[in-house]
DNA sequence: AACACGGGGAG
DNA sequence: CTCCCAGTGTT
């Protein structure tokens, strides 16, 4: 029996059952494909179903406000992600009267869709013979058909393909594309695969050779970048005596891009109070030395992501209302409820931005 | 081809 | 700690 075959006997006996499997619905599908880029299955879950309950068809996410989109995705990462499929939501209704794609050329042109995701709705909603290669798949044929090439380079690139395009079954495209990520997901695991209980055993030449941990071949890691980021928790009160908290939109093309935070400083390397109160950023920012009030002793996070560790402190200041000209050119002040309200970063919910004071 | 982009779970 | 997860976009 030939690689194919096995491993669609073995998917009919355990594929995982998930909400958006069988619906055949590409709105559903294509919302699932875009939230588990690079996630695990049991994290996307949850926001899987809180999204379809959200917006329940393409009209509705593109009808939203993509402030209201990030919300729903905060806390997910890679943030591109909610800020792209919205993007490819409006122009799915206003340019293809809210038609979707279908095939994989024409939904590899939408925002956000890369071969991976173009291939596995095409497959799994349209029945188009392609291959969809994520990371399980990469690995699997990686260690069966002993593919020693880089998945990332040119030439692994297109080994993989050639080898995925001769073996993919063609009665049931999509059936075989979440066989092989379930297979890779529950027995061809990164570490510890279960070799001795794998139906492919007798044919996998990785694992014939003694030389499963040798596959896939990986790409040297970068090292991790860190930085230093002073955020300042800035309050005043308005004229009802509520208390205000001085946040700002993200705009750099950098990390949490069009999301809500507070002031930030960021240094090259960890900076002292008095390095940051004298600071031409801060200066510009408050005039009066005597009309605001620290509290020096800033909480502090360290929060680590996959590409950079970020040195997180939090300073709390209290400004006068008549010295806040300055301040409300710079960034703008809203309640607290009005801000929990906004996509933040993890950080900056973990910061403890909303407790009354830090001591 | 290299790099940027989050957060969390598993070992 | 390290690894990596249903990858894509930019340079």
């Amino acid at each position: 029996m030939n690689f194919s075959d096995r491993l669609l006997n073995w998917y009919d006996k355990n594929k995982r059952t998930l909400p958006w499997r069988n619906s055949q619905d590409p709105y559903k599908v294509w919302i699932s494909e875009i939230i588990l880029q690079q996630t695990r299955i049991d994290q996307g879950l949850v926001y899987y179903n809180r999204f379809l309950n959200a917006f329940p068809d393409v009209r509705h996410l593109a009808a939203a406000s993509e402030d209201e989109v990030l919300r729903l995705w905060q806390g997910l990462g890679y943030y591109s992600r909610a800020r792209n499929l919205h993007r490819a939501a409006r122009d799915i209704v206003e340019m293809h009267n809210a038609e979707f794609p279908r095939c994989y050329q024409d939904w590899i042109r939408l925002k956000g869709i890369g071969p991976y995701t173009a291939a596995a709705i095409a497959s799994i909603v349209f029945k188009e013979v392609v291959p969809a290669l994520d990371g399980n798949a990469y690995r699997l044929l990686a260690r069966v058909f002993a593919l020693s090439y880089n998945k990332d380079s040119s030439k692994g690139k297109k080994q993989f393909l050639d080898v995925a395009n001769q073996i993919i079954d063609t009665q049931r495209p999509g059936d075989f594309n979440q066989a092989m990520m379930d297979f890779g997901s529950l027995i061809c695991k990164p570490a510890l695969p279960l070799c001795p209980e794998c139906p492919m055993n007798d044919i996998c030449v990785a694992f014939q050779n003694d030389a499963v941990a040798g596959y896939p071949v990986k790409n040297p890691k970068r090292p991790v970048k860190i930085r230093h980021f002073n955020y300042f928790r800035i309050t005043t009160y308005d004229q009802q005596g509520n208390t205000l908290l001085y946040i700002r939109k993200r705009k750099e093309n950098d990390i949490w891009k069009n999301l809500y935070d507070l002031p930030l400083l960021e240094t090259a390397r960890e900076a002292s109070p008095e390095e940051l109160f004298k600071h031409p950023w801060w200066k510009s920012l408050i005039h009066c030395q005597n009309n605001y009030t620290i509290f020096r002793h800033p909480k502090q996070r360290i929060h680590k992501l996959t590409h950079q560790t970020i040195k997180a402190k939090i300073y709390y200041v209290s400004v006068d209302a008549e010295h806040t000209r300055t301040l409300n050119k710079m960034f703008f002040a809203v309640d607290f409820e009005r801000f929990e309200q906004l996509a933040k970063p993890r950080l900056i919910e973990l910061l403890n931005w909303n407790a009354d004071n830090n001591e």
